[in-house]
DNA sequence: CTGAAAGCGCTTACAG
DNA sequence: CTGAAAGCGCTTACAG
């Protein structure tokens, strides 16, 4: 089984290499190469069954027609659907996607960019962690394409796409206390990332605007650890709040370990607690009652990053730099 | 930012580009370089932070030191698990993994392994569609390494790992017919592959065995359609058959839709009807009650089909067919 | 012990 | 309108 090559094809259609070349790639017409040449090229490579080498062309022309996806946790089903729709978009200009997992790993993290680096992707999208601003910053000066998505850092100047946050738990809290509820509790991680920031400060402005803010009614969860022990962490909070009568996850998993601490607790909802959650899940659907959230604008998020780093990829030296903020949507189910 | 090359290091340490190539890949020993050359020659090109082109190496030896994998659907909980496990395998021993998922469509998964090809991995790790036994043939005959997981075709001369599906479903409905269960259900998808045949073959053989067996108890649902389509079709086959005591769903996204249906049909589980599902799945721990399940051997099926994988890879001429089978292991829960 | 050279399969500037 | 040739960054058989 030896490989067919453009040389196989020149040699069979009586045309030189780069003849074969351009028509391959159809710049035929625009190096102005007969239609009779062209027709017959494309027809003995059709014939051989050609196939070009992705690898020759690369290490020719620098370019690999594929972009790096890091994501938090591919596992984790917002992310999953983000690379779901990023791929097919991708796939749509015949790009292909590498997509792994940080774990929220700041080492992993840098290692997987220079991974992705060495592999020679044209572009990045990033959901960084803490410490990723320098490596950005770096990929920046190596002239890659890089769009962050999910979250990102305040002063950066660099391209993002993330959902609206702070609108987001803003209006979620103000729709609690338009339902009645006085002590509204939130739980977040202790990533002290922007996102997050952002969720826990719509919250923090709903409230006291309302003037019923309360910082002992924010739990902080560690996300580097097993999900019994933030079970066990969200009880024990709850034990010492009875007087609690809402609660706002600020992600999905933080809220399905609350639901599990609340079962423990044998906590009626929303009789006895209120709650929305961050980031549809099949789970909250399914849970009875069914779970209210935020849902985050996936499909947006996915389309415009492409759309953002395609505008780099094609002219790096003079695009703009974009901020974007989408929407979510509060989806009310049985829980409030 | 010129790249570093093997050249600039070969001027730098005053050496021929061979040597810096033996010394970078580890050969220099072999080679009989004499190791104040070797430690130069490694001392410069940690200095110039020197990183091999992967694409100039694989243009070269034909060789990528990556592999495909092709599953179902990268979105379902157990196929990313798995996903998650083999790349870190992989990673241990220093190859990269593509996925991409079929979407159980016939045209695309030929596509995605011809898109593979052309990426010239090393080898294929693949969950077939009905179709795809001729192309895994020509892979084969290409003399590309091939290992099948979850799902194989039965006479075909291919590795393949998957769970023991007869004897997890088998076990399932036995451990229902203990616990007085008369009237025992089963939802499987109109697939018709092996792996889903298997798992009705240990249910339908299971209460043969006890003179129970009734074929209208049998529910096939459509794989290709929304969720909301199986719970119609779920809740009209459960109205038709009020004797039905218990049920086992053959795959999570059935089980999924099932739970949903019952709770449009107030059936309480497991007084009114006894439930067990294929997969675990987060919403299964998550539901009230919680759902019993056949769990399958995520772990052991990655790491085996790897194993299998890179016994073809170092050694294509004379490797073992091996069709492995891994048992799963019955959760119990709330729901029976 | 080390080096010069061919070649993997392409692309593209240059010449005619 | 078409072809000869250089070169992307490596690896490795061969020569000395």
């Amino acid at each position: 089984m030896k490989r067919i090559t453009i040389k196989d094809i020149a040699i069979k259609a009586e045309v030189s290499i780069s003849t074969v070349s351009f028509v391959i790639n159809g710049k035929g017409e625009k190096m102005a190469i007969s239609p009779a040449v062209i027709k017959k090229v494309q027809e003995v490579a059709q014939k051989l069954d050609y196939r070009p080498s992705m690898i020759a062309s690369s290490l020719r022309t620098g370019k690999t027609r594929s972009i790096g996806l890091i994501v938090e946790d591919i596992s984790n089903q917002f992310f999953a659907d983000l690379a779901r729709v990023i791929e097919d978009e991708a796939k749509n200009i015949d790009y292909r996607v590498f997509y792994c997992s940080t774990g929220d790993d700041e080492a992993r993290s840098e290692e997987l960019v220079q991974s992705l680096l060495q592999a020679n992707v044209d572009g990045f999208i990033i959901t960084p962690t803490k410490n990723l601003e320098k490596t950005i910053d770096m990929l920046i000066k190596m002239y890659k394409p890089v769009v962050l998505i999910d979250r990102y850092f305040a002063n950066q100047k660099v391209s993002h796409v993330a959902m609206d946050n702070y609108d987001g738990s803003y209006e979620a809290t103000k729709f609690l206390i338009r339902q009645g509820r006085k002590n509204i509790a939130v739980v977040n991680n202790k990533s002290g990332m922007i996102q997050m920031k952002l969720r826990e400060k719509g919250y923090t402005e709903a409230l006291k605007e309302e003037g019923i803010y309360d910082k002992d009614r924010v739990l902080y969860l560690d996300y580097h650890t097993n999900e019994q022990t933030r079970i066990d962490a969200t009880i024990s909070f709850f034990k010492n709040h009875p007087e609690i009568d809402a609660v706002l996850f600020l992600a999905n998993y933080m809220g399905l370990a609350g639901l599990q601490a609340f079962r423990k607790l044998e906590y009626k909802i929303p009789e006895d607690i209120s709650v929305i959650s961050f980031d549809d899940h099949d789970s909250f659907k399914l849970h009875t009652p069914t779970i209210s959230v935020i849902a985050q604008p996936i499909e947006n998020i996915a389309i415009k990053s492409i759309q953002l780093l395609m505008s780099q990829m094609t002219n790096f030296s003079d695009f703009t730099i974009e901020k974007v903020l989408q929407k979510g949507t509060l989806i009310l189910r049985e829980s409030v």
